[in-house]
DNA sequence: AACTGTTTAAAACATACGTTTAGAATGATG
DNA sequence: CATCATTCTAAACGTATGTTTTAAACAGTT
């Protein structure tokens, strides 16, 4: 009884291994061994449960995926009620910060697992063995959402533009999560690595004016 | 006679097939043998020359890095004395062309070698196992030279926020060239793939109205 | 208690990996 | 031509890989 309560879910377990793992190195760089062995469950427990060791990569994107980016439309959707409800329109430092957030806040959160997979997405991004194309299509829906306020806020930018600086955006935002350890070693331990929100809103900054 | 013009070196025809390799997928799911075959070496060949695997992804990253950070650094040097000659001070603008620059043009040049280098370089980056530090120490050092013209160009920022925005630039910078193809997909093919320059400037522009 | 579907276990499979070794070919130098 | 270090080749080594297989353990139901 007891058992099943330390354990948990074997599925899931892998999974936070996995995610875990798959943060720090490649798709290849981590065996399903590595996996299975800091997750004490049986080698063929992956096979198991997700088919393969793509499956499971996908498996471990697909977790969350979802959730990430109903926040982002749900800060977007606040945003732009609040805006309503004031009598004025959306500003750009709204619609970038309801870009930013939700990943910049899981990057610092305290459920187990938000953070990893801030950094397991960011790393995803480069993987092409694992088809993730598919895994950007479900973001462009998202922006696809957002691109309409942005033409609002900024006229005079074409959607061309848009795009271009909304591709930017997430860049400074990946690189960001990537090598946040890093700012440490490029500034000579100058820079101190900041709270989320204090993240945040330096990304926030830099992009708006970018845009 | 002929035979060895063809052929040229082993060692460098080593070199230019990992560095497009290597550029294409992370560092264990890159093949020793992969590597050998596409090259029309011998397996062992990489270990005579290199040492070893890890030696060999040095040995790629160090072939041109040197001439990279120097490009950088003189790009610099000229931007420093154009604007002596004038009698003005650097803009901010020059400052972040000199960073951007280089590894722009390079993405775009028709020398071989040197575009696939700058997507070897984003890739790099997120490579533990490769000892990334020391790689990255080289750039740290360009980094330094260019501290404090940004701070006299914006003389109220502090040298903490100076770092941050470098590093927030070298994410823009790192992510465009990673995911260069994928603007295409993102705007529904509304974005045509610029030309360097065109890229340069969107880059650049977005950069400075961040910085 | 017997049956049933699900989960776990251990072992084996076939292949791919990085590296090493021993020797042949090569090419310049005496 | 003989000598020598350098370069290349083929084969093997030992290990690690993802996956499959076969059977045992388990949990819930009748």
């Amino acid at each position: 009884m007891p058992k099943k309560l330390i354990k948990q879910n074997a599925r899931e377990r892998i999974l936070d291994v996995s995610e875990k793992l798959f943060a720090n190195g490649s798709f290849a760089s981590v065996s399903v061994r590595s996996v299975t062995a800091t997750a004490g469950v049986n080698l063929s427990a992956v096979n198991y449960y997700f088919g393969s060791k793509q499956g499971l990569f996908q498996a471990v994107y697909i977790r969350r995926a979802t959730q990430m980016n109903h926040e982002r439309l749900h800060m977007l959707h606040e945003t732009e009620q609040k805006a309503r409800d004031e009598g004025r329109e959306v500003t750009l430092r709204e619609l970038i910060s309801a870009l930013l957030t939700p990943p910049i806040f899981w990057l610092c959160d305290v459920r187990p697992g938000f953070s990893v997979y801030i950094r397991f997405l960011a790393r995803a991004y480069l993987e092409e063995a694992s088809d993730m194309d598919h895994v950007l299509r479900q973001e462009v829906d998202v922006f696809d959402r957002f691109v309409p306020f942005f033409q609002q806020v900024k006229p005079d930018l074409g959607v061309e533009d848009i795009y271009w600086r909304i591709h930017f955006t997430m860049g400074v935002m990946h690189h960001t999560i990537s090598h946040l350890h890093r700012i440490s070693l490029l500034s000579h331990k100058a820079c101190k690595i900041d709270t989320a929100a204090q993240t945040r809103d330096r990304l926030v900054e830099f992009c708006c004016d970018g845009f």
